[in-house]
DNA sequence: TCATTGATTTGCT
DNA sequence: GCAAATCAATGAT
C-alpha cells in the first residue's frame, strides 16, 4: 500500500483507540521505540470521527545525553520526562510546541512528522506542525498516551526501510545518529536525508 | 535580577 | 540562504 491510501475505517479507528498501544510498549530501550513509533498512528477524537495520522519521523532523546532536555536533571519544565512510559511530554520553543513520547525515566522520542489519514489538509511534517495537528499544548503536557484524549495505537503498514540521521537543530551531541525516518517517504520533514545532493 | 538560548517555522533576499 | 519572530526556562551575575 503506497502512503496516503490507507483504507481509514471508521469501526478500526474506534477500535485501536479502545486498545493504545501499551505501556510494555515504551518500557523498551528508546532508539528501539523511536523506530517502531514509524508507521504508528496518532489518534484524536474529532468533533466528528477522529484525527488520525501515520508517524513517518522521529528523534530519540536519551538519558546520558547532552541534547536531551533531562540532562542536567529533573526541572519544573521536564518532570513529565519522568513520569511513567507511553506519558505525553509537551514543550515550547519559540512560538510552537513539541510533542514527545516518554519511554524510560528521563527520555523521550520527539514525534516529529506524520502524514494525515483522514483528509486533513494541513501539513504534519515538522514537530510543530504536528502537535499544532492535534491541537497540543502546554495543557497537554503529562498526559497519558494510552489512557489521554490523543493517543498511539497501531498502524496499518510498517515502512520498508527506516533511514538513520543525526538530529535536526540541535547543538550538542550533534554526531549521534538518533533520526529515524521512513525512508522516501514525502511526510519526513526538511531536511529529507536522501535528498542530499537532489533538489 | 539580567542576559542568553532554543528538539521551529516562516518569509524575505 | 538567512534572519526575524517571541518568550520562558536556564545559567550567569
Amino acid at each position: 500500500m503506497r502512503p496516503g491510501q490507507a483504507a481509514l475505517n471508521l469501526a478500526t479507528v474506534r477500535a485501536r483507540y479502545r486498545r493504545p498501544l501499551p505501556t510494555s510498549f515504551y518500557d523498551r530501550p528508546t532508539s528501539t521505540v523511536a523506530k517502531e513509533l514509524l508507521g504508528a498512528w496518532v489518534v484524536a477524537p474529532r468533533v466528528r470521527g477522529f484525527r488520525v495520522a501515520r508517524i513517518v519521523e522521529t528523534e530519540a532523546y536519551l538519558g546520558d545525553d547532552p541534547a536531551s532536555h533531562s540532562f542536567r536533571g529533573r526541572t519544573e519544565r521536564n518532570r513529565s520526562m519522568f513520569g511513567p512510559p507511553g506519558t505525553l511530554y509537551v514543550f515550547r520553543i519559540h512560538q510552537v510546541y513539541c510533542a514527545n513520547a516518554v519511554t524510560r525515566p528521563g527520555q523521550a522520542v520527539l514525534l516529529r512528522a506524520a502524514e494525515s489519514l483522514d483528509g486533513g489538509p494541513e501539513s504534519l511534517s515538522g514537530p510543530g506542525r504536528l502537535a499544532r495537528g492535534f491541537e497540543l499544548s502546554l495543557s497537554d503536557d503529562g498526559a497519558s498516551l494510552i489512557t489521554g484524549r490523543v493517543r498511539v495505537v497501531e498502524g496499518d503498514s510498517r515502512p520498508p526501510t527506516v533511514t538513520r540521521t543525526p538530529r535536526v537543530g540541535i547543538s550538542r551531541a550533534t554526531e549521534r545518529n538518533l533520526r529515524f525516518s521512513w525512508s522516501g517517504h514525502s511526510a519526513v520533514s526538511s531536511p529529507r536525508p536522501w535528498a542530499r545532493g537532489a533538489a
